[in-house]
RNA sequence: GCGAGCGUGGUGAAAUUGGUAGACACGCUAGACUUAGGAUCUAGUGCCUCGCGGUGUGAGGGUUCGAGUCCCUCCGCUCGCACCA
């Protein structure tokens, strides 16, 4: 008998998939919708570090999907490709001047040779890399639409900074006030931008929530991010007829409330309020404020802290006359930029006022009356009091009251805001997509014609960025310069580049017509295959580039480019594999499992197998190389049996039932993702059989089948060795007879209050009333009932017998 | 602080509608085969106890004949957001 040769085996059937273009897949017309799949993974960055064990997690599990999906009939879009533009090939371009074309097609052929060696049913005919020209030709078309229909602008505001990578940086890609990338703290800076009105679909992005099927997490954090409030804006007066300040309030019911205002430092109507007794003091608190960063602003442990204008406001409700004052706890990106501050009933205002002093006065409590607040009363669903017209209400009746009202004086309007921000769209690196878009001194700004796409990225001699907000671009003089697409006159390029989202906002709709000339995706095509059916990913994407994609679909789908709304219709994250121990896999600590390693010492289909046997695929679970060998052990004992003889002789009643068992397992988890507990079944049938001195044909050639999707490489070879000409990965799917996978026979359980006091071995289909007498004819049984008086009996058919007794 | 999720053996984890807790695997123990074993095979393995039995799913309470599962309170961990008015 020959032994477990993976290597050979392996390697044969990934040539021969290769070489007969196994996976293929065409746009059919004659499967019906329903069957018809989109299955896609997060493609990967290829970095030079290549694969590590945590990228094929998610990519083995829509695998085995697939392979099961396309044995059940369906027509399955199984993609693969490179989010190939990215900082670390032009940081190394920086070190060394390798061009990061190069560096980033040798990890791209590193990292596809890796991604075979799994065996996986990708469609290579379909693979699509980012930095191509011919793919962001396309990327740099739909930029235009996107500018077309009003949605990119260009702004000097200031932007969050990264003075390691010398770039700006969208709001979605600071963490913790640092880089989301490299970790260094983010600063500000005021630069030329090119932004994407996003907020202008955050109703639609927050809705288009509830049509996706996606983890619960994912949505609340896209939720949480689009933030959305409702509340009111309202002018209040400024005393000596100088103007208004407009604020943001969620709470217009407490405006009889508001003690003092409150401006950011950056709001423009500082400079203008301040009287001449507080100038040095203002001037002094704006100069400290814009020096500070993200972090040392946003910390909430360091207390209030701020100064007042000298200018004076007058509450439209009451006429009040109630101090301006600028804090940095304001800020100027959100609402208006100012606030009516409330101390009585908002915490932040309460800390403020107690710090210096300001009066504080209840507008609502918990029952109508007015006692002393020894603390921020926040709660939003008091009476209102101090309130003139309004006293007596319930929260929720004054705050539409207090709107309606405003709006009658024409002092206020109901509002909505969103904590989200326009995305800030340009980097000032060279590794990205041209902007696609002229400088003319005349015309302003003029987008290049689309037939002269894709723009593009020219040679340079180095590749720094200038650190000064211009990327390494501008100082190619003969790029830069050219002529207006209007007017023929000199004219200058955009030197700004698109950020790495860019790319893979729209990746999975190039896969389904890659090679396409006359337009990003054809019509036919989309209608096809899209929503995609199924998309795997790290959860590390939950806001931004799921958040960013879905944005440019939505516009695709406003502007009739596409057919859905929403291009995931189901969305699963895989978890986190951590490294032996349970601590994070890093290069640092040295414990990063590189799946070459594994796939030579024990072969892809146990690679493949322990990585969905560890757990769930949505839990953060350790790797444990020990654990490995459990699988591999199962695939050398189902490498025996099929070594062995041949019986074709009738199965017995057992092997048929060991078998329609675990078809009906392996189908319900299978379809489910719920591969650690597939793979147990198929684990109990081997050692339900492995004992058989022959192996049975009828019985082992469909849980071969059942094993194709999970270990292809293994199951194609032993189907050849049982004498079959063509492949397994194109055979039917199982079916389990129901009647084959029941017992004849259960174990019944016997209860005594509850605790467990006999097993009885009973026909399936006994009834009730012989389940109680058996149960009571047993000896210990009546060692617990005897001399006790019966309560109650409770009798599960099949199952268990209850007593109660007293 | 807000939002989401999770707490089960020495370890990774199982457990349809509430119905034998710990499937499957790692590890461990004993035995078999072997020149050898980090190979293979067989048996055992939640904890306490010689045993009978008791006890056990983060803690406490509740509902129920019966709770890992449902309800309440609390504790701990992970992730995301965080002065968003």
């Amino acid at each position: 008998m020959s032994s477990y040769n993976f290597t050979e085996i392996e390697q044969k059937w990934q040539k021969y998939w290769d070489e007969n273009r196994t996976f293929k897949v065409t746009e059919d017309p004659s499967y019906p919708k329903e069957k018809r799949m989109y299955v896609l993974d997060m493609f990967p960055y290829p970095s030079g570090a290549g694969l590590h064990v945590g990228h094929p997690e998610g990519y083995t599990a829509t695998d085995m999907y697939c392979r099961y999906l396309r044995m059940n009939g369906y027509n399955v879009l199984h993609p693969m490709g490179f989010d190939s533009f990215g900082l670390p090939a032009e940081n190394y371009a920086i070190k060394t001047g390798t061009h990061p074309e190069k560096t980033t097609m040798e990890n791209i052929e590193n990292f596809r040779r890796q991604i075979k060696s799994l065996g996986f049913c990708y469609d290579w005919d379909r693979e699509v890399s980012t930095h191509t020209s011919e793919y962001y030709r396309w990327t740099q078309w739909i930029f235009l639409q996107l500018y077309k229909k009003g949605l990119a602008y260009e702004a000097e505001t200031p932007i969050n900074w990264c003075p390691e990578c010398k770039t700006g940086l969208a709001n979605e890609e600071v963490k913790d006030g640092g880089c989301d990338r490299c970790g260094t703290p983010v600063t500000r800076k005021n630069l030329r931008q090119w932004m994407f009105q996003i907020t202008e679909y955050g109703d639609s992005l927050l809705e288009g929530l509830n049509d996706i099927n996606w983890t619960e997490s994912v949505k609340a954090m896209q939720n949480n991010w689009i933030g959305r409030s409702e509340g009111a804006n309202v002018v209040f007066k400024l005393e000596n007829g100088q103007g208004q300040i407009e604020v943001y309030t969620t709470r217009p019911d407490t405006l009889f409330g508001a003690t003092y205002m409150v401006l950011s430092p950056e709001h423009k109507l500082v400079d203008k309020i301040t009287t001449q007794e507080f100038k040095d003091a203002v001037e002094n608190y704006k100069t400290q404020a814009a020096l500070k960063s993200d972090l040392e602003r946003t910390d909430l442990a360091k207390g209030k802290t701020g100064v007042f204008t000298g200018a004076y406001a007058i509450n439209p409700v009451n006429g009040d006359k109630i101090p301006v004052w600028i804090s940095d706890y304001i800020l100027i990106s959100y609402g208006t930029g100012a606030i009516m501050a409330v101390p009585a009933h908002d915490e932040r205002d309460w800390e403020f006022a107690k710090t210096f002093d300001l009066p504080i006065k209840q507008v609502v409590s918990e029952d109508g009356h007015i006692k002393e607040l020894t603390e921020v009363y926040p709660a939003k669903d008091g009476v209102a009091v101090n309130s003139g017209k309004f006293d007596g209400m319930k929260t929720a009746d004054v705050i539409p009251a207090i709107i309606k009202w405003l709006e009658e004086e024409g002092i206020g309007h109901k509002s909505v805001n969103y904590k989200l921000r326009d995305w800030v769209f340009s980097r000032q690196r060279y590794w990205g997509e041209p902007i696609p878009l002229v400088h003319c001194p005349s015309c302003g700004t003029v987008p290049v014609p689309e037939s002269e796409l894709p723009l593009e990225l020219p040679e340079v001699t180095s590749y720094e960025p200038s650190g000064t907000g211009e990327s390494p671009l501008a100082n190619i003089d003969e790029w830069v310069n050219c002529s207006c697409p209007k007017c023929g006159g000199a004219a200058k390029r955009e030197t700004n580049t698109m950020p790495q989202w860019a790319g893979s906002c729209w990746y999975y709709l190039r896969y389904i017509d890659p090679k396409n000339t006359e337009s990003f995706c054809s019509k036919e095509k989309e209608e096809y295959w899209m929503p995609v059916g199924l998309y795997v990913g790290g959860a590390e994407h939950a806001v931004l580039h799921l958040l960013y994609a879905r944005f440019w679909h939505h516009v695709l789908h406003d502007l009739g480019l596409v057919s859905t709304r929403e291009p995931f219709h189901r969305l699963i994250n895989q978890g986190m594999i951590l490294g032996e121990g349970g601590i994070k896999m890093s290069k640092s600590l040295g414990n990063v499992i590189n799946p070459d390693d594994v796939i030579n010492e024990y072969g892809a289909d146990s690679m493949r197998l322990y990585e969905m046997f560890m757990g769930p695929l949505e839990v953060t679970k350790p790797w444990a190389t020990s654990g490995i060998s459990g699988v591999f052990r199962f695939l050398n004992r189902v490498w025996n049996m099929a070594n062995r003889e041949v019986s074709e002789d009738e199965p017995t009643k057992e092997q048929l039932k060991s078998l329609h068992k675990t078809i009906k397992k392996l189908t319900n988890d299978t379809s489910k993702l719920e591969f650690n507990t597939g793979i147990a079944q198929m684990m109990i049938f081997v050692n339900e059989n492995y004992g058989d001195e022959k192996v049975n044909r009828a019985i082992f050639e469909p849980f071969i089948k059942l094993l194709a999707p999970y270990a292809p490489h293994i199951a194609e070879e032993i189907w050849q060795i049982l004498g079959h000409k063509d492949i397994i990965a194109n055979e039917k799917w199982p079916t389990y007879v129901e009647e084959y996978t029941v017992d004849d026979e259960v174990t019944i359980v016997v209860q005594v209050n509850g605790k467990l006091r006999a097993k009885m071995q009973m026909p399936a289909d006994i009834t009730k009333e012989e389940m109680e007498k058996a149960a009571f004819d047993n000896e210990n049984v009546k060692s617990h009932t005897d001399g006790k008086h019966i309560v109650k009996v409770v009798a599960v058919p099949g199952k268990l017998v209850n007593i109660v007794v007293k």
